[in-house]
DNA sequence: TTAAATTTTAAATTAATATTCAAATATGCG
DNA sequence: CGCATATTTGAATATTAATTTAAAATTTAA
């Protein structure tokens, strides 16, 4: 790879990054390229020399965070421990991308007003990739005789439901700080599964 | 009131069904007033003449639809039976305005981004009034001795969050259907209050 | 019936951003 | 250095949808 090639790459990521506090302010719909561009201290055309279209910088941006969710999920799950234990870390894991990646790793925005269908179908796999590892997650426990579950299908959507949520309401500065939440969040959670 | 008037007012409400249901299906950002003047066999000029903008418009179909619901759980709240049965009375009331108004009655979205100062307060207060009937109803089961619960407040995000999270996925084609879901999510949140 | 009030229309305007593009500038290499 | 390639710019253009407006059509009520 040549050196040129290498800049641009850093480049890219260097505008992802930025991107995704933009986003993260903002939203989605929110996020102006101009003021993506004006935070790199750059204009709003050298964003296409890198980006197709905002679209492309979105769905980019929104990958970016949810792959890396998704690798620190699944390390957790591969990880030593009970199954109580690795939930209760996974949950802890996804509580944390919710609050620090407020917007870009929303699961809850709907995703067909952003990403054209090739986007769309890429960002819904990875999406339910995510959720397969809680999946796995709970089964392990049923497996190894630690939960009881009647229907999985509803506690997982239970679980990831009532934390996506949390960004709705969470704020650093009130009541609860972030490892009583997780604490808390774990016990309700695992007392589902019992 | 003169018969004009009146006219004015069931006008003003047609309009509040039609674009609800115009929300309902493309989101507020999405609804555009053209569609929704379409949709009444009118021109998007009209729609001026009964409301002052967009977001006017758009406040109160929400307004509608959370204050229909509120009601709605109140009289629940009010009725006969244990705390059991009203929570999960209340539950199902709930489900079905997450379902059927999927995104006017949308808790979810971010009001900010459509509101003024003066609609986000005054939906922030229903909103917060909303919340505060499954705090009742709660309270009212600790109270009689029925529940056992360490912290209301989180309980209480926990059952929003997880029934709002319902119109992220479910589909009335799937294998579960609307009362079996409403009984599921009842025994959950039920067991997470004994 | 008809004048005033109400309602609707269609076209023009505004506004906010995304996108394109040709020209200017910077970079790295032989 | 000086050329080729890569990058950035700023201005022009495109797009989408909200909003305004003046005129036309309709309704009401005396």
């Amino acid at each position: 790879m040549k050196l040129s090639e290498k800049r641009t790459l850093k480049k890219k990521e260097q505008i992802l990054l930025t991107a995704i506090t933009v986003i993260n302010q903002r939203g989605y719909g929110g996020a102006t390229m101009e003021e993506i561009a004006a935070e790199l201290l750059m204009t709003k055309g050298s964003l296409y020399y890198y980006f197709k279209n905002k679209g492309d910088l979105m769905y980019q941006c929104h990958n970016f965070v949810l792959s890396q969710a998704a690798n620190d999920l699944k390390d957790v799950l591969e990880g030593e421990g009970t199954a109580e234990k690795i939930l209760r870390s996974m949950i802890a894991t996804h509580i944390d991308y919710v609050i620090d990646e407020k917007e870009t790793n929303n699961l809850i925005i709907e995703p067909r007003s952003f990403f054209d269908d090739y986007q769309l179908e890429s960002v819904l796999k990875l999406r339910k990739y995510y959720s397969s590892l809680f999946d796995q997650a709970i089964e392990k426990g049923v497996i190894l005789g630690e939960f009881y579950v009647e229907d999985p299908f509803i506690v997982r959507m239970m679980i990831l439901g009532s934390t996506n949520w949390i960004q709705q309401w969470y704020r650093p500065e009130g009541r609860m700080t972030k490892d009583e939440l997780k604490q808390n969040f774990g016990d309700h959670i695992v007392k589902l599964l019992k």
